[in-house]
DNA sequence: CGACAAGCCGGAAACGTTTCCAGTGCAGGC
DNA sequence: GCCTGCACTGGAAACGTTTCCGGCTTGTCG
């Protein structure tokens, strides 16, 4: 709790002047003999720089804000996860922000960005409309619009094809012999409900012969769980006559809330009703039966947000990059009762995919060996073309 | 993009001081009549008060940080909503922060606060040892420490009495007629594994007569759903001669694990084996079957973490404080078939436990009615018990 | 009518850092 | 021996804000 040592303390300490001692510690131009009086007597006095007065000087905070409508879907907390890990190497710290599910509140949180506080601002918005798109593009720092092409705006942003994401789930399911799919999908003013609605409407157009016209859709208030199992029932309630075979969700928290629907109704998934979601969320991989889900790589779309933020606050002039990533089926329990789960696979080689922190201590001893064929996370290397299914 | 407008252009434009604006805008003492130019000019420039600037003169920051080790834990993400929650409306910023699961990169971060870029640090350390809590200690902001009270330091802490918690566990496994219970621990040089092996000897001890000694630990190499699925194994094959009926894990995570690993077996829970976890989190409650689980109350230990640390963020003399969070029994499917399950109670009814975000929006209509037994968050009131731990 | 207080304002200092600029000392080249 | 250039150093300014302090005006009370 004792007050923190100065700048000024070191150089009286070292005997040398204020600039030199900021020269020795972190510029250049000083002599080896000065870094070495100065780097001693910070040593001594336990210095560390303060990151205010550095960025009132430098005119940068080395923070970065990655804010999103909410923090209880698992796949922003995957994304965060993969931008942290950008970033913080390149010594930049990232904040954690809410912008709640409307337009004007994420336009109320672009705008507060010329607090100043940070140098960055990494946002994936629910909903778009032309007044958020121009706060973002007079945003006094450079902002990364994840989920949207951002091009017209001059914008960088990370986006993926989740309309072709969700064509590929929609033939898998037909794949699999299944004819009367329905479409659970989450609010269509949001952006991910608008696309995906555009998505399943065009596989279901492509396969209209197989499938007679036998597709549905149903909206949730939201993308959460609950949502999901009340508009589940009423999908479900509509095709009593006919039952549904299978249940294509926008969302993998949909997704589950479908599973919970179909069984309240006394049927099996999948041997019932098949069901896929979208994000392959580690809540997903571990529910059971195991989620069969598009991934559209958030841990790879987090990473290129960050990298885009670093090309932009590193130079202000930097041109804005639109970056497209890939998204694949991952095919696993709900569609499929014998897809083998990567993640369980062998007993007493469950290294978890996701590597969770640092290897620490502990005894983690019995991985030495020649570890075999580790279960590589579904999506993650050359496969952003989304073959996989089948 | 545009540079941002400074006090001073403002200052010119009301034809005003430097001082004089300033107090206008954020001080008292200035006439009406200014305060009134000065807004206006403001205003008109879209004036922000820098943040920086400001945080350079006042010595504070407004910003907070919240370190855990490993943010993937759905508990810590619950904390975290928390906290913002209650630091947010005081004007303040949560910064997430990783610490790694060992105690030496956890004391590199608080050591790091001296860095200055946060008014105080809410931490969470999985593993504590004497060289942490020195450096908790004389750390250059204030510090509170969730999980492990720290009254001999003097500093404020929130805590849980797990072990009577996971008591609550066991003993309702064995109201339920479960003799042959396993205990799913995660690493024992943890904070929480240590306590709670503790607690569950100590329940086991207590219902010795009945059980007739047949219990027995096994430890994960992590608090996470593949360490638990492996260790759970084990767990459940040297039992094989008589079966093990039932399962309580140290976490929700290693619950489901072990979930899986009895589904393995050809076996059912709650039929055969019943589960229960701890924590009470959202991935529990949504899982199928419904997690059992010791609530400790996530969200109130993050309030209460956050309200202690406005405490002494606002007054540095304020003295430290512990509270401690009670702990409740959520009883759902994997101990007991016929749990109705709140969170899907009556169809339209759909009310999330923790109201995701502001209301935003949507059709929500249908929720005025007097909304049916909201499942309260268990262990929410009364709580503030403070007094030091014993 | 004078003295005093209260209310308000502007100048200036301060927070801790980096960096520009001028100055010093020294070596080397002519 | 003198000049040029190099390597390094220290003084001072600057970043944007809040706040202390002294001074001015105005109003009130004696």
């Amino acid at each position: 709790m004792s007050s923190r040592t100065t700048l000024t303390q070191v150089a009286e300490r070292a005997g040398a002047s204020l600039a030199s001692t900021s020269r020795a510690l972190h510029g250049s131009g000083a002599s080896p003999e000065m870094v070495e009086r100065v780097r001693a007597a910070a040593a001594e006095l336990g210095y560390r720089a303060d990151a205010i007065g550095r960025s009132l000087r430098m005119g940068r905070t080395f923070q970065i804000a990655f804010a999103v409508a909410d923090i209880g879907n698992p796949v922003y907390v995957e994304m965060m996860r993969a931008i942290h890990e950008v970033l913080d190497p390149e010594g930049y710290r990232t904040l954690v922000m809410t912008t709640g599910d409307s337009s004007t509140s994420t336009i109320d949180l672009v705008r507060s960005m010329n607090g100043g506080f940070v140098d960055g601002l990494i946002v994936s918005p629910l909903r778009t409309d032309d007044r958020l798109v121009e706060a973002i593009r007079e945003a006094p720092v450079p902002v990364v619009v994840i989920g949207r092409s951002m091009a017209e705006a001059g914008v960088s942003s990370v986006s993926t094809d989740s309309a072709t994401g969700i064509g590929a789930a929609v033939r898998h399911l037909h794949d699999l012999g299944r004819r009367r799919i329905g479409f659970l999908n989450g609010p269509l003013d949001t952006t991910p409900g608008a696309v995906r609605q555009r998505g399943f409407d065009a596989a279901a157009a492509e396969l209209a012969d197989d499938l007679g016209g036998a597709t549905d859709a149903e909206v949730a208030d939201d993308f959460t769980v609950t949502a999901g199992v009340v508009a589940a029932r009423r999908l479900l309630a509509r095709h009593r006559t006919e039952r549904l075979d299978a249940i294509a969700a926008a969302n993998d928290l949909l997704a589950i809330g479908a599973i919970r629907a179909v069984r309240e109704l006394g049927l099996s998934v999948p041997g019932d009703v098949a069901v896929t979601g979208i994000d392959d969320t580690e809540i997903g991989r571990v529910f059971q039966p195991s989620l069969t889900s598009v991934s559209l790589g958030a841990a790879e779309r987090g990473r290129a947000a960050a990298r885009l933020m670093l090309e932009v606050a590193e130079d202000p002039e930097h041109p804005a990059r639109q970056v497209t990533v890939g998204s694949s089926l991952a095919v696993r329990e709900s569609t499929d009762p014998a897809a083998a789960d990567p993640y369980f696979l062998a007993p007493g080689e469950a290294a978890a995919p996701d590597a969770p922190v640092s290897g620490g201590p502990g005894p983690a001893g019995d991985r030495s060996g020649p570890a075999p064929a580790r279960p590589d996370t579904p999506a993650s290397r050359g496969d952003s073309t989304g073959g996989g299914a089948r």
